[in-house]
DNA sequence: AAAATTATCGTGAACGTACACGGAAATCAA
DNA sequence: TTGATTTCCGTGTACGTTCACGATAATTTT
């Protein structure tokens, strides 16, 4: 029930304290224009003395700049919409924040292509925003990137794929390795002991897709759990974007393996389940993550039975925000922020 | 790489395209004042064209009114220094948003003695406060303060203790339940078999408190999970404040079952380890909450075994913040912050 | 019809800061 | 000494609001 109320002291109040004008307060401040170095050490010995904080209020109000910060994440297409979500949060965040004087750069690259990753962010640093938000799902191609960042000095935060051991300011997204456990779960409990599993990858160069490695690791660590049944799982990757070579690949293995009763994907799921919608008798169970509009529909299909949901749009929200908060409110923000890992069936997709 | 950039109508706009002064729109914004219902209508329209939104920063620097947020938390003793941590949090977070007219009330009532409570709320209530963020640790006295909140359009955001299905505007603190799963887990696995385990209740009227039982819950559900032994797990509530009685009751009970190697304690695990600073053989394991001074030390002296923290100075932190951003900022906040439940050895303690 | 009242509006000073500009004093150059 | 610089500092305007205070026009009263 204390008030302290602590009287806030502005620049005016110093300038009064040490007989000068404001103006003289300001440019000790900001190390601007000339100040004797004698009234310049009773300032500043003032405004240790009050310790002095400015109000950002006033000062973003004032200060005609704006802050730029950068967004470099994947672009959206016909066959993969998930990347709708978090721009859209990014977007509507940087509308709620537009009277801070905030602008937010947009920059889309290829999710099956490194090699715009890496062009779009020199182009990026070229433009020296004030901080950055990225999904890094190329590792090796990341890492070159966040070095430079360090470089530069310039906050960055992760969204969607997480690696770790850096200096980022923040990461938005899941578990990974949590959330291929749960995946695990969810096709263990339906399954027959005698049953394998398969899990795709339809990434190639596995290796530079950290977020994709954990999600299967976790997936496989579930039934190396004390009391789980030992299943098979087998493991293919399948790279490149021809839908007629996925199918080929997919049902080889399906008649080479016929145990298989579980499929796994570790992103894309839509892909297989392009495929999958064909296969009417002995169908896997396929469990693949996020609820794009076409995992919807083949949810609803019964071709997917379990789908993660991450809530995409508000990582990119939260991501915009977390800058926000470190840029210009300056406050204290946490290096990590795990979204749910929301279950989503036939059942309770009504509900999403 | 868009860079919409829309500019911002404000309030001078506004006025030039309606032919009026400021003065006028800012009436008819505020509904102050007397505006002539045609040019009312005038300025309205173009407001909704331009979907004019007022720039929070000028309107909150000119705006001399502060909002005040209370908290009501526990006060903290010498036998408790728990609630230090989330005061400082909220205490720090305050500072941080003074530029914005914000002030915060603190109250604090005793946590042994649910009276404090109620008549505390009471009096807060009477204050009119734009936010209220306070520990629903007393379920029952709570509950009342709630539905007042609720009348009263009052927002409120538990830290601490959750009381689901109610209106809260958030929530900062752990998931009792799976806290007390992994206390579980943590005495279960140096345990043989064989072994029983004691779960200590240092509060009377147990129903009232719901993330004690919460707690317990998590913990015996551990037990029940297909593949762990179905160890014997006895429960005890020893209400009151006396160390002498509390001695004799834990005494009598392992004296009683002497096969009892562990303990598992809700709350206030400090007052249990003082009794079993004294014994030296045959100590069962002992696990708890929080990181104390005095936990830390008989975690030191290996007295205590695990304790559970849950980083409360960000609790703390996090939900005035909170508060600030849904009054303040207008933002969207997230129903729940579960806190990371960290695992405290004497191996791992100094670094936190 | 003049005075008194009201309804309706504009003006201007804040809020705490940033920054451009210009003025006075001090130093230098001739 | 006088002008030209340079150093130092104060003043004023702006940012987009809020809000008190008046001013003007419209209406009513006497």
């Amino acid at each position: 029930m204390a008030l302290p109320t602590k009287k806030k002291t502005g620049i005016k109040e110093i300038a009064r304290l040490a007989n000068v004008s404001i103006g003289t307060v300001d440019r000790v401040l900001h190390n601007r224009g000339e100040v004797s170095p004698g009234t310049r050490e009773k300032v500043l010995k003032i405004i240790r003395e009050t310790n002095y904080e400015p109000n950002l209020l006033a000062r973003t109000l004032a200060s005609r700049k704006t802050l730029r910060m950068a967004a470099l994440i994947p672009s959206h297409s016909r066959g993969n919409s998930y990347w709708k979500a978090p721009l859209s949060g990014i977007e509507s965040a940087g509308n709620e924040i537009m009277d801070y004087g905030v602008v937010i750069d947009k920059w889309f690259f290829d999710l099956y292509n490194p090699q715009t990753f890496s062009e779009l962010s020199e182009k990026l640093l070229k433009s020296k925003p004030d901080g950055v938000l990225f999904a890094p799902v190329f590792t090796r191609e990341s890492l070159v990137f966040i070095s430079k960042c360090d470089k530069l000095n310039i906050p960055y935060v992760f969204i969607d794929a997480l690696i770790q051991g850096q200096d980022n300011l923040s990461y938005f997204g899941q578990d990974a390795f949590k959330s291929g456990y749960l995946a695990a779960r969810l096709l263990d409990y339906g399954l027959p002991g005698s049953a394998a599993i398969l899990v795709i990858n339809l990434a190639g160069d596995t290796e530079n897709y950290i977020h994709l490695q954990q999600r299967e690791k976790g997936f496989r660590s579930y039934f190396r759990d004390p009391g789980k049944v030992n299943k098979k799982i087998y493991s293919i990757e399948i790279p490149g974007h021809l839908e007629v070579e996925l199918k080929v690949v997919i049902q080889a293995e399906l008649r080479k393996l016929p145990e298989i009763q579980g499929i796994f994907v570790t992103s894309n799921v839509q892909r297989v389940a392009r495929v999958m919608d064909r296969i009417i008798k002995n169908k896997p169970r396929l469990v693949g993550y996020d609820l794009t509009e076409e995992n919807l529909q083949y949810l609803e299909k019964g071709v997917i039975d379990f789908l993660i949901g991450q809530k995409p749009e508000e990582q990119g929200y939260g991501a915009v925000y977390c800058l926000f908060d470190h840029l210009v409110m300056n406050r204290k923000v946490p290096k990590v922020h795990y979204s749910p890992m929301d279950i989503i069936t036939k059942e309770n997709m009504p509900f999403y």
